[in-house]
Parts: C-alpha cells; structure tokens; sequence
DNA sequence: TCGATTGTCCGTACAGTGTACGGTACAACG
DNA sequence: CGTTGTACCGTACACTGTACGGACAATCGA
C-alpha cells in the first residue's frame, strides 16, 4: 500500500454499504454480494495474505479496477467480509439463548465462535479498529447477549463477561491457525526433532528448570500444549467465577 | 511476496540464530543486533506493515541486500524481534515469583504483558506459528510460571492457566491497538456522531432491543467498551474459577 | 610477500501489490 | 436519435521481498 496518504474512509458510507442489501447488478451482472462472496472464498482458502484486488477479479472474470465501483477499497471489503461470515455464526438455528442455562449457552458460544474461527481463519489475522456495525455482527451480539440476561448481571457486565469469553476463544482459535498453517506449509511434522538438538547445544549453560518441566508435560515435549484444551479450561474457570458472583 | 515456493525456513538455523549472541561486526560495523533493534524501532513507532527490509536498510545507512547477510529473511527477522522484546519484559527486576501470593503474581503477569503488547503493538499483529524458543521467551516463560508452581496445579495445567491468562491478555491488548491505531489515524473523534444517524436510517425495521440496551450501557452508545476493562474482570473471574479448583 | 579463499556488501531485476487517473462503451431517458 | 450517467477497465506509479551475480576487504596457507 504505497499511498502515503491513505483514503479516508468515510465511516458512514461503510454503514450504508453494510446494510445496503439493494445491489442492482450491472452490465456484466457483478454485485457487491458476488464480490464479497469470492473474496471470502479466496481468504478462507489462502488467509488473508492470498487476498488480492486482481486476485478477486480474476475470479469474477472481470478486470481489477472494476472492483471499485462495488466496494470503495480493500479496507472496506474486509469489514464486509466480516459482516457477511458473522451472519453465518448462528445460521443453522442453534442458538445461545435456547440452551440450557446461561453456562450452556456461553459453551455453546464458545464452540461456535471457535469453529468460525477455524472455518475463515482470516477472522483472526485482522487487527480489529472501530466495530463493525453491520447486520451480521448486530445480529451475533443480539444473540449471544441472550443468554446472559436477567441472571443478575448488569448491562455492562454482560457485555464484559461476552468480550471475555469471545476474547478467550479469540486468542486461542489464532493460535490454533498459526499451528495448521506451519504444519500445512512444510513437512515440519519432525519439526521438534529437529529442533530439539540444536537447541539443546544452544541452551546449555543457561538452565530454565521449570520450564523446561511444565514445557515437557504440555504436550509433545516443549511443543505448545492444544490451544483449544486451553480454550476448555479457561471458559470453565471464567464460568465458575461468574458462578460466584451471581450467588 | 511474489515468491511462489517460498524458502523452506530451517528451523534449527533459525535456533541457533536465536541463541548466538556471538555476533561479528562486519566491514560497516553492521551486526544482527543492530538489525533487529532498528526493525523494532520500525515496528514500534508504525506498525509492523510499515517494517520494510529496505527501511530498516536506509536506518543503518546500508543497502538493502547487505541485511540478507546477518538476517536469512524477514519472517526470520520478525522471530528475532519477538524474541528480543521478550526479554525486557521483566527487566526492571519485579518479578512474577515474587509476588505476594499466586493471584497478586498472576495479576502482575497479566499487566506486564497488557504493558508489553501496547509498548510493542505488532506483537498481537504477527499471527504466531511454532512457538518462538529463544532465550527472550524461554526466561519470560520461566518466570511466569514461578506463581503457579507448588500451589496444587498439575503441570499440565500451570502451562493451561499461564497460557489462558495470557490468551485473555493477548485478544484484548489486541482490540486495545486496533482502537488507538483509529483515533490516531484520522479526526474521527467524531466517529459515532457521524455513524449514528446513518445507522439509525438503516437499521430501522431490524430491532436489536438487547444489543441496543446493552451496547448502549457499554461505554458511550454503541462504541466497543474499554477492553482493559474487560481484560481485568475477565481475569478476577478467571483467578476465582482457579481459587475454586485448588480448594 | 603473494595468491587463494572466504565472507561482507550491494546494484539490478523480477513478479507482484493497491489504487489514481482517464478513457471507452453500453443502458436508459428525453 | 442524441445525451447523459455509470459500469467497466488499461495503464501507470510507487512500493514490496528477495534471487542473482559482481565487487571489495580481510584472513590464511605457502
């Protein structure tokens, strides 16, 4: 991006793009919809590195700067991405505030949130700025505030208590694509073998012991322990907690 | 990126890289230390997509091929400077071990790397691979794990515990970055004012009555609440939920 | 003291990026 | 049948990471 002096970005354009779902198809019957669609694809196949303006066009079949008539840049494109997988989250009718009790119903929030990670791991490579205040994401945290009400938390709280747990499950499902990725990338599947000699040469001398003791039982040796165990175990520790507040 | 197959990476090389303090200084006086110090620079004061090899180059007054001599590449690069900023984590000598208690040493850990991620935002920008083992991260890993030791943990779980606190650290610091890269990009101190009529406009016929309620308790209107905020409560809930376990 | 070798330095080149600009051509309207 | 608006897009620009090969300095063996 060598414009130093990037667009500015009108914010309340991207709100009436977001929301805007009249999208007349134009000559070459191209829409905003199509466009999003096939960057989505490209991003979920290849992470958001892979996701090009020429790249987008040469699926649709058109040329690049035709894109620019149906999205005002590549910043822009991408909060609609979000927008547009957001509403996916809950789409097959399972949803947080039909569960069994607010604990079931952040588990089940929790799992979602952690297969839509997985599903577009692009969802984790993108550094968030203001929210993105389209209907998919509206709809999501309509949702999943559901099940939070009328237990005895305030409204702040409520929203504290789902950004801790959306935050958790975050963190962890990016770990969890950093991991595929490297594993997919090289044939590292003897990545600690080899590894492991060479740093045993380096590290001699200077001694870590308890690392290298907790670092042995997660997992494979120092290898990381599975992130979503850790997601797990997390959430039932933030659930007990809020257990205890509400008595 | 243009490079269609790109290089293998080797990682044993990369770990003695990370290891050998034992750095000649070549014809210009150039090391691998100085490299590394002024990508962080870079990285620091702009974003780890302004870290060019060539910028970085022009900072120490050389060619941009010369660093491909200290540096076998820039993902490389990117491990040594994570690696290098690990270590300052817990320079100034208050240690996470010597806290009063596991809590106070836990809370203490999540402060340091709120801290450590906002003084060094491209550290939550760079999506993590294999874990980085260098002496940087293997002394911060050493010593954050001293609170949890001989409390009652098992040793798979101090490694669980440490890594969802710092999960929790890590996906909120995030939002932290992604907020403050806003509001310093471009005058949208504003933003809301200018988002909301236009939001209103659109979103009238879909109702949101609890992401509305609450949205509106969460910090000013609909604007994302304070994620220090929730990064504390998240944590108390968690260091309860660890209380209940160890009882 | 003199090659030979080794490792540091770097100019050039290539394939790729987002998008500004200006032009073309087609659909709808008067 | 103009005229107009807008969908489309070719070209250009400044920029990226790094492969390649050459130039120079220092060190070593004889």
């Amino acid at each position: 991006m060598p414009s130093n002096a990037p667009r500015p970005s009108d914010p309340s354009r991207l709100v009436s793009l977001l929301w805007e779902p009249s999208d007349r198809p134009g000559r070459t019957g191209l829409t905003k919809q199509a466009v999003v669609e096939n960057a989505i694809a490209i991003a979920d196949a290849e992470g958001i590195g892979a996701l090009t303006m020429r790249r987008v066009a040469d699926r649709l079949g058109v040329g690049a700067m035709t894109l620019y008539t149906h999205v005002p840049g590549k910043p822009e494109l991408v909060e609609l991405m979000i927008d547009a997988v957001a509403g996916e989250a809950y789409a097959d009718g399972a949803l947080p505030g039909e569960q069994d009790g607010w604990r079931a119903g952040l588990r089940h929030i929790a799992e979602r949130n952690w297969r839509h990670h997985l599903r577009h791991p692009w969802t984790v490579e993108v550094v968030p700025g203001r929210p993105v205040l389209g209907p998919g994401v509206s709809a999501k945290y309509e949702l999943e505030l559901a099940p939070l009400d009328g237990i005895g938390l305030s409204d702040l709280e409520m929203d504290q208590v789902l950004c801790g747990v959306l935050a958790l499950v975050e963190s962890t499902a990016r770990q969890q694509v950093g991991l595929d990725r490297v594993r997919a990338g090289g044939g590292d599947l003897d990545w600690w073998a080899t590894v492991s000699p060479a740093l045993a040469r380096s590290m001699s001398g200077s001694r870590f012991p308890l690392a290298e003791r907790v670092g042995a039982a997660s997992g494979e040796a120092v290898e990381a322990g599975d992130p979503h165990a850790v997601m797990r175990l997390s959430l039932e520790l933030l659930l007990d907690g809020v257990a205890g507040r509400l008595r």
